[in-house]
DNA sequence: CAAATATATATAAGTTTTTTATATATTAAA
DNA sequence: TTTAATATATAAAAAACTTATATATATTTG
């Protein structure tokens, strides 16, 4: 059960985060990356190194909200959606979906047309 | 009708012309971005600045062959899948199957937990 | 007690990919 | 004759992502 070379995670990532942020209400670098991996058994894995960049850069753009917060001696960044973030996260996902509609019609295999 | 941002085509984009041309079995650059606008009613529209250096890529990683051929006085350059081209073509597309389901999981709706 | 693992955030360097702009050239239509 | 369609291609710049690294605490294992 490898990952798939997450090629295809390029552009889904903000997508992937507003969604759980909205979802979620409120969450934390670690905790999206632990929850991505396991609800999709390891088959979609955010690196750090892709995931703070992302975070950072939504911040900026006004769709999140962040508060640090002391946990057990370690500090935890939570993000949450601002109402532009929310909006722009369900809109995300319904681009996804439009666009992975027209991806099946790319990659179905051809008919054989002999039916009708 | 307005296309898809085309960020979520990213990382898809090697996956679309293999599949293309082990369907097709040979085209050239511009069939390709009409035949995608075409079939995805304008959805999906490659830009010739990305895929003209995913073909020569495509090529150089030895999955194309091409061949120039004069048409009404202007040259075509037609790609044709190697045996390793025709295999990577399905191996992309079930991964990109493979991708989609996970992200399923991610974007679907959270469920109400009512039903059981 | 030491070492390893898990938790937690972050940046920097480098690579890859994509966008945008541009160049070239022929044919057909307005 | 100018515009649109057909056809390929590259270069510069921007964006996105990978890989490596740094820091620090808590917990578990030996």
């Amino acid at each position: 059960m490898e990952a798939t070379s997450n090629e295809f995670l390029r552009g889904t990532l903000k997508t992937i985060v507003l969604k759980l942020l909205a979802e979620q209400g409120r969450m934390y670098g670690y905790e999206i990356t632990q929850s991505v991996k396991e609800r999709t058994n390891g088959e979609i894995t955010l690196t750090f190194g892709a995931l703070y960049p992302v975070l950072h850069k939504l911040e900026q753009e006004g769709f999140l909200l962040t508060e640090s917060e002391e946990v057990d001696g370690r500090l935890r960044k939570y993000y949450t959606l601002t109402p532009s973030g929310s909006a722009t996260a369900i809109q995300k996902v319904s681009e996804f979906e439009r666009f992975v509609e027209a991806m099946q019609i790319l990659l179905q295999p051809q008919q054989g047309l002999s039916i009708g």
